[in-house]
Formats: structure tokens, C-alpha cells, sequence
DNA sequence: TTATTTTGATATAACGTTATATCTATCGTC
DNA sequence: GACGATAGATATAACGTTATATCAAAATAA
């Protein structure tokens, strides 16, 4: 097994100079036809490759982004991770992906290994109860960061989120036109700020109509936690007639449960998903929702980091994407 | 906006040389407990972090793994990631991911700055029809790599696969012993190796009774074109009454087509899936299915690779993991 | 012709680490 | 009190690039 050709065994090979041979790689500098031809040849039968570390450290450019999410299995992120991936690697970035299973121990031994690792910028969802010490390191290392979803509460990002409380203003306005009163906001972390605009624009909604029984329910956000917790929930609050769901997967979940109980979703209990997922569509029944725009999303996150690099001192930008309530089999109006 | 500090300016502040300073920061060396204190103290206070490239560079060590598969939103994969991770960073790494999307473009770009980034060892799900010049480039610069589930044609890596002829020869046996005769492989790519051998035990079960009636069905792995294409398979196929799926999501999706016809999944048509996703379990009716352990395979990826990484020379690994059959509502005997 | 610019290449230093060799006290030993 | 051993620090070079300055030869201008 031979040794890795490094720039001084091209340039030998070649017959030039060290400098001229990294000069032709790059497509840079006053090069003849004649010259070029004789490294790129030499490059070829060697299998040249640059030393990313090497080149990034004496020029400075760092070409990889990174990606901190907190769930990597969900559909939701996988396609704002096509989104960002698509834009990024058209501008020559490569984008590595992180999994800090919402867990803030995970999340820190995943950040000081990405400031170690000296990449060109983070987009990152911060885990629930992210500490400041967390966001100090990130800050003091002046890495141009994007977050999105979640925001954090202690440093200023550039920020990509959702309209959340319109979209859940949105859903309720709509369940309370259908006739219902009993509305219960169900599922989610008690901590969560994202969780918390839901929730206001599920009550202002409820408010307006002059509704004042505001039911939350916590409970995680996967579909076995819909399952299980839907029973709880009827069990004290029987005389619910509809659900503002904190997510689709809790939302299939209880789906699932009323169906176990001999019960139709939309007839007896109308149930209003988030996030639109793929399986929304294909749940018997199909699933009403919030669709949020995850592809254009990620477009969005990868020009946000695409300028916060330009420009690291710019003033921090923060949007939020629309949604789009989508009726489908599980809402129908109360009886 | 303070410059980043490197090792000179923590050695300047601690008052020391610089190799002092590295010494202290990587525990190493002879160092009294008197300038430890000062360096560590001076460490704290610029909020120091080594750079890994520059380490990397000049000490040899890589303590990142990447992994390169094919589907990053597929739970499978996210549990076999787990895995993965867990181990790893017990042992120091970073684990980081990358998405080829199964697609061999994506698959190039990735492989490329993936061997420009130096990382130390790869963890990879080939993509369908992977050429051999990617292989030859992943050969030629002598990363430490592990192949799982699909296993190149090309090259040896070591490999972790599944037990996939046995799995569906126990499938397909079991649906016989039912009583069903007219059974269906269906879906998948026709290119797939995997498949080949999952196919390879459902014939062999089949011959081994008698029955010469031997239909496989092509089609992509996910939920709507199980929908699809079921309605496809039982024009062309009335008579079928069993399916052996490629994988859990298909499977769901011609439960979905089925009971939209009216239909029962089980009593009407046995149904087998691959994978046991968490949705398998939690589905109406729940499906039967071929359980992977997918966290013990993620474990033992890491352990194949730390392997590789610590003796590159020793002889090539390959193992594979037992599956189980999972009997839900989905499987009923033959009426 | 001479002066000036342009072309095509190279020498040198630097990025931030760590491996190796070296050096000076101080210590123990007989 | 001479000698080797050892503790605790440092000097130097190297990893593989690229930025900058420099240089000789050829081309152009005056």
C-alpha cells in the first residue's frame, strides 16, 4: 500500500514546483496550457486529492456546514435537510449532519467537537433547556450560526421559524366555526417556546369566540405518547369534541386510540394534526393538518448561512414561514 | 470581536512555551501541578479550543467517523445510527452524518469531500449501482470502511448485513404452513442485491414445498406506492392470497389500498413487512413483520470500525445479524 | 537601442498543532 | 563532592496546504 500522494509528490511527478502545482488544482494564477496539462495528468494517475484540513487552515475558507438537529429520524427535518443540502452543495459546501436526540448533555459533547472541527457554520435546532453555558461557547468561537424552529432565549441568531400561533389561531378559528366548544391543545413539552406561541394562538382563537375553558395537555410528541395519553385525556375531560394536535405524530396516535375504542376521528372526536408529514395523507383516516413549507425552508436556511458568512456582522435577520391549514377526513362539524 | 485563540496566545497568557501548553491541554508530558493550574486557568478564561485540524494534521489521529447512507429519514436507519453514535462517542468520536439519498450523483459529491475532510473512518450504505470508480476512489486513499445492509461488488470492506435469506425463507415457510399457496414477493428495486437474497429464501421455501408458482413484484420501497401498485399486483394476480413485502412501509401502504377496497388485511390478505418500524406495531390491523435489531447492529459497526481503524491490514470482516419474525394481525391461515 | 510591462514560474513564510530532541536544574547515591 | 538519574520545562521541525513576494525571460513600448 503506497502513501498518500500529498501537493510535493504531485509537483515531483509533474516536474514543477509546489506552488504551481496547487495553482493548477485551484484553477488559479498564470499558468501555460503546457504545464496544466502535465500536473492534471500527473494528478490523475495518482489519485490526488487535497488535504481539506491542510487548505482550509492556511486560506482560511471553511467549505462544510453542519447540521444540529434534534431528531434525525423525523420526516419533517429530513426534508429541510434535502432543502438545505440541495442549496449548499450547488455552492461547493458539503453539509454533515448531527443528532442531539434533543438531549442537552448529547447536544454539548456535539458542540465542542463541531468547534473543534473548525467547520464554516451551523444550522441548528437548540434541544429544550439548551443552558447559556452552551450558547456562550458558541458565541465566544463567533460561529455564523442559523437556528430554526426553536429559538434561542439567551443569544441572537438569525432565525428561521413558523407562523406558529397564526397556524394554530388558524385551526382553532376553523374547529370553533364547525360548532365546537370543547377544544383541548394537546401534546408537547411544558417547556417549549414554540409549543408556548401555539398555544397562545389557540387561545386568543378560543377567547375571541368567547370560549374560557382552555385545556393543555402535555405529552410527548412521538405516536405511542398519543396512543396512551388520549385515554387519559377523555377519561378527565370526556366532553371534548375536538383536538389542536402539537404534532401529527401524536395526532395519528390518537387516532389510532379512538379507533381501539370502537370510535370514528372526525365523527365523534375532530383531531387537527402539525407538520403535514407523509403519512397525514395516507392514515385511514386521513389526517386534517398544518402544512408547513420544510423544502423551502431549508432553501431559506441555506441562504440565511450563505449571508451570515458573507457578512458576519450584518444585523441579526429573523423570518417566519407561512402555513397552510389542510382539511382532510378528521374534522367534521360537532354534533 | 476578539480573535480566536490559539495555542501562542494561551502559552503568552499562562506565561509558559507552547508546547507546555499543548502538553497541559492533552494531559500529557511531565508538567507540575503549579503551571497546569496556570495554563488550565488561562484556558478557561479565552475560553480556548484546540483546533482539530491542525491536530489532526500533525498528529495522524482522526476522531471523526462519517456515515453515508441512503435514506437519512428512515427510523431503521436513525436506530442503527444510535447505535453508532453511542459507542463512538464513548470512545472519543464525532459522528457525523451524510445523505446520498440513494442517489449515485449525490453519493460522488459526498465521497469527494468526505476523503477531502480527512475524517477517520467511514460507515456506509452503498447506493443501488454504485460504479466502480467510487469504490476505487474510497480504495485508493485507504479509509477505514464498513459497508452495512448492502454489501459492494467491488471491493472488500467489512461488512455487517442482515441475515436476509433466512428471514424471508421463514417468512415464506410460515405463510405456507398457514396453508397459503399463491404468495407474492413484493416490491423493491429489481437492481437491489439485498432483495436478490430476501428473494433468493422466499423461492427456496416456495420449491421446498412444491410450489412452482414463483411471483416477485417490482416496486419502490415506500407507502404510496404500496398503495399503488397493490391494486396493480391483484389485477394481474387475482389469486393472490399472502405478500411478503420489502420492507414495513410498503407493506402499510397495500394494507391502506386494501382496506380502502373494503377489504381485511389478514383475514382477506396475509401481509409480512421487513423492518419492524415503530409504526408496524402501532398500525390497524398491526402488521406482521421481520424484526432487524437495529441498535445492535449500529453497536457493531462501531466496534467493526474502531477494529479496522486500530489494524487496517488485518483480514476483511463480514457478519450478519439474525432477524425474528414478528406475528401481528396481518397473518392468517388460508380460507 | 533601452526601458517597461507581462508572462510564467518559484522561494519563502505562514496557518495551529504535536513529536522529538534538547536543556537545565535538582535530586539521590556512593 | 563527583556522578548519573530525573523532573520539568523548552527549541525546533514537521504535517500539507496557500498567500505573498520575488524572479528570469519574453514581449512590448518608447
Amino acid at each position: 500500500m503506497t502513501k498518500k500522494p500529498n501537493l510535493k509528490t504531485l509537483a515531483q511527478a509533474a516536474g514543477v514546483s509546489v506552488p504551481t502545482a496547487s495553482q493548477v488544482m485551484r484553477g488559479t494564477g498564470r499558468i501555460s496550457e503546457e504545464t496544466r496539462k502535465k500536473v492534471l495528468k500527473a494528478a490523475e494517475r495518482l489519485h490526488y486529492v487535497p488535504d481539506g484540513r491542510a487548505a482550509s487552515m492556511r486560506s482560511g475558507e471553511k467549505r462544510e456546514i453542519g447540521m444540529l438537529i434534534h431528531r434525525i429520524s423525523n420526516p419533517f427535518n429530513a426534508e429541510v435537510i434535502s432543502g438545505v443540502s440541495d442549496h449548499l452543495e450547488g455552492h461547493g459546501y458539503l453539509v454533515s449532519i448531527l443528532d442531539s436526540r434533543d438531549d442537552v448533555q448529547h447536544q454539548k459533547k456535539n458542540l465542542e467537537a463541531f468547534i473543534r472541527s473548525s467547520r464554516g457554520g451551523l444550522i441548528w435546532v437548540p434541544a429544550h433547556d439548551t443552558p447559556k453555558t452552551t450558547i456562550d461557547m458558541l458565541r465566544t468561537h463567533s460561529i455564523p450560526t442559523v437556528t430554526f424552529l426553536r429559538q434561542s432565549k439567551f443569544a441572537q441568531f438569525d432565525h428561521i421559524g413558523l407562523k406558529n400561533t397564526q397556524a394554530t389561531y388558524k385551526a382553532t378559528r376553523h374547529l370553533i366555526e364547525l360548532g365546537h366548544r370543547r377544544i383541548v391543545y394537546f401534546g408537547g413539552e411544558p417547556h417549549s417556546d414554540v409549543r408556548q406561541e401555539r398555544i397562545e394562538g389557540f387561545k386568543s382563537a378560543l377567547t375571541e369566540y368567547g370560549i374560557d375553558q382552555h385545556v393543555v395537555w402535555d405529552a410527548p410528541d412521538d405516536k405511542s405518547s398519543g396512543v396512551n395519553e388520549l385515554h387519559q385525556l377523555l377519561k378527565q375531560h370526556p366532553d371534548t369534541t375536538a383536538l389542536i394536535c402539537n404534532g401529527d405524530m401524536i395526532a395519528l396516535g390518537a387516532c389510532f386510540a379512538l379507533q381501539k375504542t370502537g370510535k370514528a376521528p372526525g365523527q365523534d372526536l375532530s383531531i387537527i394534526g402539525f407538520d403535514d408529514v407523509q403519512d397525514a395523507a395516507l392514515a385511514t383516516p386521513a389526517l386534517s393538518t398544518i402544512s408547513t413549507h420544510p423544502y423551502e425552508l431549508g432553501t431559506l436556511l441555506a441562504k440565511t448561512i450563505l449571508d451570515r458568512i458573507a457578512d458576519p456582522l450584518q444585523p441579526v435577520k429573523s423570518s417566519q414561514i407561512e402555513t397552510q391549514l389542510i382539511l382532510r377526513e378528521t374534522t367534521a362539524p360537532a354534533t
